[in-house]
RNA sequence: GGCCCAGUAGCUCAGUUGGUUAGAGCGCCGGCCUGUCACGCCGGAGGUCGAGGGUUCGAGUCCCUUCUGGGUCGCCA
């Protein structure tokens, strides 16, 4: 058992001794103890830093035994005098190496078995790292996350605050929604055999909030998703939420502008643009082949459609007799891209449902050569080329195929031969995406999705589409014409937020529901509570959510959302460390009216 | 649900064509060392090679199944 740390109070954190001539007592874990004979060193830590202390046998004995027994990661008080270190034992590595405390007290508070990784270890497998989360927490670069996202979650309320936002929370257990992800139930033990969903986001409340006058609503809103996990994307992740009343997509977008350049500055010391550069989607989807482009480097796409028509290469000529198209990228400087490489981007490709990726290269001697040359002479190659404004040492790689399908496999593709190239991507690079398109027609489910969520209003412009039930000109996997008054945040390559000015009158969302197939009662029974709130006074309003998680994550150079949630789960959706989610008794089940049956006897 | 990758000491990894007793660094334990700071030196402990099955005279190595983790597609209004 530990000793108490009665009578001893901390004085400065360890990171903060740096002044001699002062008696301190610090209180941290045992980073390190060098055991030299007559001398030991205990390097103690704490969040903010580690420091120096030393025990010397001459000087007491007994404190030199003490220090001696002490190991790594024990907890430690230590009272002493704060000592210039002499010019040849200045440790220029440590912010406290000109220092060292000189022990005149040592109390164990809390001893420590051997952990099964060190704090100092680089590299430690995820699953051990998540297991002993509060040894891998331990970690400075672990600390300096958390430390840059609560500057962050401050800079955030900060600035709402001073703008006349609100913060106001909304409920954790709410009604399940058919729209969107899949809901985590919580069972009602109250009302056996009825759930509570957990919000996948604050959506409807928000807008309720706006019928309830509170025309500033801001929040830190946990939300949860039952969907498979990815490096960016957790069941349980947090939102900076906003919605605002009597706006219009300018004003929202201003906020968030603002908000940016307000966390930005504060936390990373970084300018950001005084606006941010806006691309509509089908702008996005044409150049870069993605809804989330990173722009900061070239290799647009290239349609090379009107090129190619009538050639004799089946793959190319078949893709657009069935209405689809050819194009490219350039992959500059990547001449030199192994095979073996290449094949890794025509795997990529495939994966997005392309049949394959030709390419052409231009090797530095100035000769082409490429994969379609039995259907292309080369006048015609370097025609292709020539439209690409290909120069010798580049790489261009087509793809043919239905639009989506050309657009997602060349989007990957264009990242990922940038990667290979290992070009420098420095900044952070903010830009809008506009107008999306407000439907989608779901092949799985038969019907129309909303691409946003089925609030979002339609533009003013393509109104009289909507109004018509345009849907029926919607292609089966492709976006319809009707672009919506929608609008994400992109950062590097990914979305970091999404919002849109919301339908507020009855007749559009009347519409919109008929699209999506429910019918009057069934928009009733889902959404019926909003559908009530907007009878009795809505204000036009609109917001956005911003993914706090991603943000830091793209802030901290992280490459995995686990890297920034002190607790996150595993790819399993369960959490090594608490072994959520686990089993419960039957009485427990029982009470909440809810039976054990295997999945067997449900089909 | 599909596909790909990984799993060897507490941790990070090496282990050749299937061949003797499975190794290294760090960590741990003991000893030595009067200024270390990635301390050093000497010694030591520590292995169901993820698990199960198969092929073989012989399997860490090959095959099958399975578990765990990662990536990705589907999915994520």
């Amino acid at each position: 058992m530990g000793e108490s740390m009665k009578g001893l109070k901390r004085t400065h954190y360890c990171g903060e001794v740096t002044h001699t001539g002062q008696t301190v007592t610090i209180m941290g874990w045992v980073n390190k103890r060098r055991d030299l004979s007559g001398f030991v060193f205990i390097v103690v830590r704490d969040r903010t830093g580690i420091v120096q202390t030393v025990a010397s046998e001459a000087r007491d004995a007994e404190l030199y035994k003490i220090a001696k027994s002490v190991r790594g990661e024990f907890v430690v008080a230590i009272t002493g005098e704060v000592i210039a270190r002499t010019p040849e034992n200045v440790n220029k590595n440590m912010p406290t190496g000109e220092i060292e405390i000189d022990i005149r007290e040592l109390r164990i508070l809390s001893e420590a078995e051997v952990p099964p990784f060190q704090v100092a270890d680089e590299g430690v497998a995820l699953d051990m790292r998540l297991k002993y989360r509060y040894i891998d927490l331990r970690r400075p670069e672990m600390q300096r996350v958390f430390e840059l996202r609560h500057k962050t979650a401050q800079a955030v309320r900060g600035f709402f605050s001073e703008n006349g936002f609100l913060e106001i929370e909304t409920p954790m257990l709410l009604n399940s929604s058919p729209e969107g992800a899949r809901d985590y139930l919580v069972p009602s033990r109250t009302h056996p055999g009825s759930f509570y969903a957990l919000p996948q986001s604050p959506q409807q409340m928000k807008q309720i909030l706006m019928v309830a006058g509170f025309d500033k609503y801001f929040q830190l809103a946990r939300c949860f998703r039952d969907e498979d996990l990815r490096a960016d994307r957790q069941p349980e992740f947090t939102q900076i939420d906003v919605e605002m009343s009597f706006v219009d997509e300018e004003d929202v977008l201003q906020t968030a502008e603002g908000l940016m350049r307000r966390v930005f500055k504060d936390v990373l010391g970084e300018k950001l643009p005084e606006k941010f550069p806006r691309l509509t989607w089908h702008e996005a989807m044409e150049r870069f082949g993605s809804d989330k482009p990173d722009t900061r480097f070239g290799m647009e796409l290239c349609d090379i459609s009107d090129v190619v028509r009538g050639c004799d290469f089946q793959v190319f000529a078949g893709a657009l007799e069935s209405g689809g198209s050819v194009r490219g990228i350039n992959a500059e400087g990547c001449a030199a891209m192994p095979r073996k490489k290449i094949d890794e981007l025509v795997e990529l490709a495939r994966t997005h449902k392309a049949k394959g990726l030709a390419w052409i290269t231009l090797p530095e001697d100035g000769s082409i050569k490429s994969t379609i040359s039995k259907f292309f002479d080369d006048e015609k190659l370097r025609e292709i080329a020539a439209k690409f404004n290909a120069q010798p040492g580049d790489l261009i790689l087509l793809c043919a195929d239905a639009n989506k399908i050309v657009f997602d496999a060349l989007g990957a593709v264009r990242v990922a031969a940038a990667k290979w190239k290992g070009l420098a991507l420095d900044g952070y690079n903010f830009l809008w995406v506009t107008e999306f398109p407000l439907l989608e027609y779901s092949p799985e489910d038969e019907r129309f999705i909303a691409t946003h969520h089925p609030f979002t209003a339609p533009m003013e412009e393509d109104y009289h589409l909507f109004a018509q039930g345009c849907p029926d000109k919607i292609v089966p996997g492709e976006p319809g014409d009707i672009r919506a008054r929608a609008y994400d945040l992109v950062l590097n390559g990914f979305e970091i937020g999404g919002g849109s000015i919301r339908i507020h009158d009855e007749t559009t969302q009347e519409l919109m529901f008929g699209f999506l197939g429910f019918t009057k009662e069934s928009a009733k029974e889902n959404f019926g509570y909003l559908l009530e709130a907007f009878r009795y006074g809505v204000p036009p309003h609109g917001g956005i959510a911003l993914g706090l998680d991603r943000m830091i994550m793209i802030m901290t150079d992280a490459d995995s959302l686990r890297e920034v949630i002190a607790f996150p789960k595993v790819k399993d959706a369960s959490c090594p460390m608490t072994h959520a989610p686990n089993d419960v008794p039957g009485e427990q089940l029982a009470e909440l009216g809810i039976k054990r049956v295997s999945v067997a006897d449900t089909q």
